[in-house]
RNA sequence: GGCCUAGUGGCUCAGUUGGUUAGAGCGCCGCCCUGUCACGGCGGAGGUCGUCGGUUCGAGUCCGAUCUGGGUCGCCA
């Protein structure tokens, strides 16, 4: 039996001296200063605090043991002489009378020292996740992590929304993403799917009448992973409202998610509401992109009319996009830099040129713009010192590459950017329909379920292609945070929108039979949103990679190296599911 | 699947034009130290340089292939 603590390691203060306490933790350092003196480091989940053994046997127990290893230490807490202000702790210390060695740690020398963990290479970190998580500056992210989703979850219910558990084990969608899938024992050469989201699960919710629902959804998608995209699973702050319009949506994210970001935030300041909409078609026209970062104050300008024509190959009969900065000071060589990276990421060039002091056009493609010299400078509003980037392509190539522009220039150039805040934004009106750039026919934009705005009359009697639909995103800092939609919730718009791309009643039914079906009884106008939820912790805490701020993440490759996931199953157990394994022919060279 | 990038003791890294026995800091082990707090001092163990092949008198270094990790594009309604 241990004796249970008193106190914790970092509780004892100095009005604590003289008391006989019990503490129990992690023995995290010994410092050896003769025989018989020595200062222990203990640590546990809330600090640390010194114990100090002060005789020949009391340093025999901590010589013999490996660091690490959990320890119980009843003992006195002592004013210290020498204090230490850098910790909590600093004005003690606990004279151990008594250790009890509570879990040996087996290991002299450890895959890592756990409060340089981070420096670690990161497959040994998450191969040993559980000693990675002892380290302070590592833990202290998912202790974060808990309580935002503790304060947005008091935040939604404030609101009156109900959380509500929706099904892991589910059918397969034909929408969206690659599917996890589970066989199913009972039922061979059939599958449940993880759900990508509870999307139809909270429309039905909406269906049975339940007003406004939410849940810290965890979702599975079988897709590749990124730095801000961890492979598998993530969750969602999943929420719907019945009778509700695009702006009930907008109202309850802008009361919720400030104070969190203001609460919790690596910068304090954060758009207040309203939030500002932005228009998907001005969005791609003065950011280049959906999710623009309106930390950046550049503006891509359409220049096509001006240059095109200006003799310049690249640029003629294209639309070509600028991005003008002033008190431009980079370095050729920084420049160079920059447009390297623009091609790498849009597969399309970045083209630039300079004002000098004197006002002359200089640099990058100046000589093609000489003839055009007073003309551009005009137009442009240039001035010395001022810096132009271009982007050339049929539209939305061009506008993209200019929104990559923006973003890699912004970056670089400090005066672009005020980079401590957080900036969100709507991004709404996006186009229900598009030409789908494989198929070349008529394809759903976003997703098949939001309401087109002008419901049936515009389906029935607009170019499809102009036809605007009721889904929105929320972006902070060019992230996209979430999708939503004022949902489609009426049978007779859902069949005419699926006409649109070539399908009928009978596929709709196919697809979505329980949605379909209910919305046949009576459904209530409904919209709804899902933001991130790990995304929005790593715009809190300021981390690169998602891993971070997971407690126990996945590596690139979709493995949990600590659990040894995927891992190969009984031939028993295969056979219960009905499964045989096809396994991929070997490739040539090793045979 | 494409492209970029990295791989050298337990950890982090250095290693020049290809040239003796591959170095450092931290950690670990041993000895010393009565007030440390990133304690200090002295000594020690520990590496077939991711793998395979090639060029060469000689390869950590050059060439080719391959594996693994990370980033990115595709993908993510």
């Amino acid at each position: 039996m241990t004796q249970s603590r008193t106190h914790n390691c970092n509780e004892l203060r100095l009005s604590d001296a003289g008391k006989k306490v019990t503490l129990v933790g992690w023995f995290e350092n010994i410092r050896r200063v003769s025989k018989n003196l020595g200062f222990v480091v203990l640590r546990d989940f809330y600090g640390t605090t010194q114990i100090v053994p002060e005789t020949e046997e009391m340093m025999e127990i901590f010589l013999g043991l490996n660091t690490e290893s959990t320890i119980c230490v009843e003992g006195e807490v002592r004013e210290r002489s020498n204090k230490n202000n850098k910790i909590d702790t600093g004005d003690i210390e606990v004279v151990p009378e008594k250790i009890t060695v509570l879990g040996k740690c087996r290991y002299a020398e450890l895959p890592f020292e756990i409060n340089r963990s981070k420096e670690a290479d990161e497959n040994t970190r998450l191969k040993y996740r559980y000693l990675d998580l002892r380290n302070p500056e590592v833990r202290k992210k998912i202790v974060m992590r808990s309580k935002i989703v503790a304060d947005l979850r008091q935040a939604m219910t404030v609101h009156d929304f109900l959380e509500i558990t929706t099904p892991i084990l589910t059918a397969s969608s034909p929408e969206g993403a690659r599917d996890y899938l589970v066989p199913s024992r009972n039922y061979p050469g059939k599958f449940y799917a993880l759900p990508q989201a509870p999307q139809q699960f909270k429309q039905l919710l909406m269906t049975s009448g339940f007003d406004r629902y939410f849940q810290i959804a965890p979702c599975f998608r079988d897709e590749d992973a990124r730095a801000d995209r961890s492979p598998g699973e993530f969750y969602q702050l999943d929420m719907e409202m019945a009778f509700a319009s695009q702006e009930d949506v907008f109202a309850v994210i802008e009361d919720v998610l400030p104070p969190v970001f203001e609460k919790y935030g690596t910068y304090s300041i954060a758009s207040k509401a309203p939030f500002v909409r932005i228009p998907f078609n001005e969005a791609m026209e003065k950011y280049g992109s959906d999710k623009p970062d309106l930390r950046i104050k550049l503006i891509v300008e359409d220049e096509s009319e001006l240059l095109a024509d200006c003799g310049f190959e690249p640029f003629a009969g294209n639309v070509v996009k600028a991005v003008k900065i002033d008190n431009f000071t980079c370095t050729r060589k920084e420049i160079d830099a920059m447009c390297d990276e623009v091609f790498v990421t849009t597969a399309n060039k970045a083209y630039w040129f300079k004002v000098d002091e004197n006002g002359e056009i200089v640099g990058g493609i100046a000589k093609f713009l000489q003839e055009k010299k007073s003309e551009i400078i005009e137009k442009m509003n240039l001035k010395a010192g001022d810096f132009v980037a271009l982007s050339a392509g049929r539209k939305l190539a061009a506008q993209k590459t200019a929104g990559v522009i923006r973003k890699v220039f912004g970056n670089k150039v400090d005066h672009c950017i005020d980079r401590e805040k957080y900036e969100f934004c709507w991004i709404v009106d996006f186009p229900m329909y598009e030409i789908g750039e494989e198929s070349g026919e008529i394809e759903f934009c976003h997703n098949p379920f939001s309401m087109p705005q002008g419901g049936l009359d515009a389906l029935k009697n607009e170019d499809p292609l102009t036809i605007n639909a009721y889904q929105y995103d929320l972006v902070c800092n060019g992230i996209e945070l979430s999708s939503g939609a004022v949902r489609n919730h009426d049978p007779e718009i859902m069949v005419e929108a699926f006409k649109i791309v070539g399908l009928g009643e009978e596929d709709v039914k196919a697809k979505f039979p329980a949605m379909y079906n209910a919305f046949c009884y009576g459904a209530p106008p409904h919209a709804g949103i899902a933001p991130g939820v790990d995304r929005m912790i790593m715009l809190l805490t300021g981390d690169e990679t998602i891993r971070e701020i997971i407690p126990f993440p996945m590596n690139k490759g979709a493995q949990d190296l600590m659990m040894g996931s995927p891992s190969e199953v009984s031939e028993k157990q295969l056979e219960d599911v009905h499964i045989k394994i096809v396994m991929p022919e070997p490739r040539k060279e090793d045979q």
